[in-house]
RNA sequence: GGCCCCGUAACUCAGUCUGGAUAGAGUGCUAGCCUUCUAAGCUAGAAGUCGCAGGUUCAAAUCCUGCCGGGGCCGCCA
């Protein structure tokens, strides 16, 4: 209802439709009204008193309120406050609550993910794959045409180590795909090699080897252990409800990537001292090596021919890519030098979303030492959890439970990734993880279910009748309301925590309604009845934006 | 040393982009509410120098500067 006001006051005052529609805002109390518009901007223009203003323009307003769904005009201080005919306002949120605004079209590629073969799939992954996941949901719910890519690290220093690491003294253990003996063989290379400086060398031989496949033994314990981790992917993704419409690999760009670096070094746009790098001093962006010393390649190059893979194959109005704060330089390295390239176009149009860590309350997590927690391990943990929940509630044991559980589960664990603004750090407290109170996704798939259980209830078809209505009904139909502006800002901001509080705000709301207003049984439940599936739809199409999945029982 | 991000209640966070009406939640704590649609819920209460100091402004948690504290990055890890 928003922009009734919105043309209201753009009538009367001249101003732009856009700014008005920045300033008008909801008042702190609902006896204010319903929107205000602060005259503040006027006050500036006219060099007025703002609450004179307020007053003039408030009484002009009231003049042509009768062709208008907007019941009365006043102003207090230097607001004009306008209250909404709250059946009028009920009708509209029946009819088209919920819409989301549709843009022009555009097309998206998003890069998300990236987690690296023999190495930990732990929390932090798991947060970088929720925000990549809801970030193409929204950018498609708002009109784009999407694709989604995964680029994960198979070659590079890391695999060296391991496979050094197993060759030489894990050798007679048997390869396998438990995400936590993968992850325990790349602990132990690193303390090793910390221990001893000089295996290194021995390292850097792996490497040499696995890049240009001269030996066969290497090559093959290559491809049997990475495929091992990306086994452990498919149910991590599935699980998790990520999609991926492309999948790449490091490996595959390792010989490119050479070939590009010397060509930029061909091309006097890169130097050489020891090492091939780009000199981007003068751009305060330091130094980018592309090739080691010994040639080998560095994850660098193989970045900027994945670019132009992606400017070819899947050209796109914009790119994006949601990566780790600590990586955040490294994209604008890309960038810049994408641009001294010559590809003006496509570096701007280059994005990089640069996420927090996710740290224990007493430091960092990391998968060189192994403190951190495994995606697998907490998952279990959670779910654990929520079957005993369940189990607590009568539920019987069964295949049917579990599922419910896995849900539960998932919902908690995304929707704590998801609700925090997206460049600050998680602190990740174990304990909190796996409460199921307050501010969380169970509280959220909660909510739903009791709606849903409403509506399963429902004996016979009642008319929807608008009676007068209470102060709870108001609010969550005013919550409704602002749906699309959430979605419209979320998209904005790259910034689905936006959309995650809406949704634990809407939730509230429909609680308090909950308690407040009986449905079944009432004369008002035809409307009622109305107005919660209403609610099950917008708070299911939140959840779908965070990519969490409702239950329709708890 | 340079650059980037963060600092709001005991704890975890909204609010900062776009300054504006008594700074909001959750957890924990205290006290209530299940013979009515799921108590993973609801109601009430206690709890704040919005890191510190300046500046801009009629008005600053919000903008600017400096400082302090935490995190990250700054050539051969990704």
């Amino acid at each position: 209802m928003k922009d009734i006001i919105v043309k209201l006051v753009s009538n009367e005052t001249g101003l732009k439709v856009g700014e008005v529609e920045r300033l008008v805002e909801i008042p702190p109390k609902d006896e204010m009204g319903d929107f205000a518009f602060p005259c503040f901007v006027l006050s500036k223009k006219l060099k007025k008193n703002p609450m004179l203003i307020a007053e003039e323009l408030a009484e002009k307003l009231r003049k042509d309120l009768k062709k208008t769904d907007i019941s009365n005009v006043d102003f207090k201080g230097a607001y004009v406050n306008f209250f909404v005919d709250k059946k009028i306002l009920a009708e509209r949120v029946l009819k088209d609550g919920g819409k989301i605004v549709k843009g022009k079209g555009k097309t998206r590629l998003v890069e998300y993910s990236q987690p690296n073969t023999h190495k930990a799939f732990h929390v932090g992954h798991i947060r970088g794959t929720s925000l990549g996941e809801s970030l193409a949901r929204i950018f498609r719910a708002s009109g784009e045409k999407v694709v989604q890519m995964n680029y994960s690290g198979d070659t590079g220093m890391h695999i060296a180590k391991w496979i050094w690491c197993y060759k030489k003294y894990h050798a007679k253990e048997k390869l396998s795909d438990d995400e936590s003996w993968i992850a325990g063989i790349y602990v132990d290379a690193v303390k090793r090699l910390a221990k001893n400086e000089k295996l290194q060398e021995e390292v850097d031989e792996i490497n040499q080897k696995i890049e240009d496949k001269s030996d066969k033994e290497i090559s093959d314990l290559w491809k049997k252990t990475r495929a091992a981790s990306i086994k452990s992917w498919d149910r991590i993704y599935s699980e998790l409800g990520a999609h991926f419409d492309v999948g790449l690999f490091e490996g595959e760009f390792e010989a490119d990537a050479r070939d590009k670096a010397l060509d930029l070094l061909d091309k006097k746009i890169a130097k050489k001292d020891d090492a091939v790098f780009m000199d981007l001093k003068k751009y305060n962006l330091g130094v980018w090596v592309l090739l080691r010393r010994d040639g080998t390649v560095l994850y660098s190059a193989k970045d900027i021919v994945l670019a132009l893979k992606k400017f070819k194959e899947f050209k796109s109005d914009n790119y994006l890519v949601t990566v780790g704060n600590e990586q955040k330089m490294h994209f604008e390295q890309l960038v810049k030098t994408l641009e001294l390239m010559g590809l003006k176009k496509e570096a701007a149009s280059y994005g990089v979303l640069p996420f927090g860590m996710v740290r224990f309350p007493e430091g960092k997590m990391s998968s060189r030492t192994g403190n951190n927690v495994l995606y697998s391990d907490f998952l279990k943990n959670v779910k654990d959890v929520a079957s005993g929940r369940l189990k607590d509630r009568g539920e019987n044991p069964g295949k049917k439970l579990d599922e419910k559980a896995l849900k539960i589960a998932i919902a908690s664990i995304k929707y704590s990734m998801l609700k925090q603004d997206p460049k600050k750090n998680i602190i990740f407290d174990p304990n909190a993880a796996v409460a199921f109170e307050g501010d969380t996704g169970p509280y959220l798939l909660y909510s739903y279910a009791r709606a849903s259980s409403i509506v399963r209830k429902v004996k016979s078809k009642k008319k929807v009748k608008i009676l007068d209505l209470k102060s709870e009904e108001i609010k969550l139909l005013k919550k409704i309301d602002s749906f699309g502006d959430v979605v419209a800002k979320a998209y904005d901001s790259l910034a689905p925590n936006l959309i995650a509080n809406y949704c634990y705000e809407l939730a509230q709301m429909f609680n308090e309604f909950y308690h407040a207003c009986p449905v079944l049984g009432s004369v008002e439940e035809g409307f009622r009845l109305a107005l919660v599936k209403k609610f099950r739809d917008v708070l299911k199409s939140g959840l779908d934006l965070l990519g969490i999945e409702v239950v329709e029982e708890m």
